[in-house]
DNA sequence: ATTACTGTATTATCTCAGTAATACAGTGCT
DNA sequence: AGCACTGTATTACTGAGATAATACAGTAAT
């Protein structure tokens, strides 16, 4: 899995958890960068798709913020009840004998038909 | 979306409604890949695939055959029917604020985690 | 055995997402 | 103004998947 993807993760699981919180400012690309021991624009990258996301906001020469419409713990909650969901639909889907691969396909072209745009 | 994976989809579609039956022969490498102005070896990685997963037997010097266990119109209808669940389990996510990207990653985990394997 | 057809294997080329290197530009504090 | 910090933009490198070029090997008919 991409670095820059894994970071975005972490940086929701910290928002829906309260370790970040609206408003608040995240560290900042070079010093985060040097932390993780990989290079800044992968951070940047990370930062730009969560900021295309709403997740956070991305001020030129003053930093990185947590929007108001961040994800909350209720936001984590849904999610955890989608999963179930998911995890159900695809059980029954192997149980009438659909494979892997065809429940991947089936699920990418109804994401991409009815209204669907890969952000 | 690669060449050898569509080629796949029309092979089996042609199986599916019955325009290939079981036993029957199919086109050989090069007249196919000639008729379609492709690879040859973009309709072998097709067929090999398609053997790999049990629709096609590959005889080096004879050709490549449909197998018995080839997918059905039976199998096509079953389809046709995952397709509505697969739908139908989408509009849910939808409908309690799950976006896109979630729902993709959702399934993505969901399928690697309970005895996954990307064929 | 030869011939003309099959699929197979090996290697090289192309393409693209992810990452890296580096220079650019805006903010805010002194 | 100057400085030290922000994010931004441009360009190049890298690795993996898809495709292409070419040589290899099995089959079946004559």
């Amino acid at each position: 899995m991409p670095i820059y993807l894994q970071l975005m993760e972490q940086v929701k699981h910290a928002i829906e958890t309260g370790a970040l919180r609206p408003g608040e400012q995240l560290p900042s690309l070079r010093p985060l960068a040097e932390e993780l021991v990989i290079n800044p624009n992968t951070v940047a990258k990370a930062y730009r798709e969560l900021a295309h996301q709403g997740v956070i906001e991305l001020r030129q020469g003053a930093g990185a913020f947590v929007t108001d419409k961040a994800p909350t713990q209720d936001d984590a909650e849904k999610l955890k009840a989608a999963k179930v969901l998911v995890a159900q639909g695809i059980k029954r889907l192997r149980g009438r004998g659909i494979t892997d691969d065809e429940i991947r396909r089936l699920v990418e072209a109804e994401l991409n038909q009815s209204g669907g745009q890969k952000s």
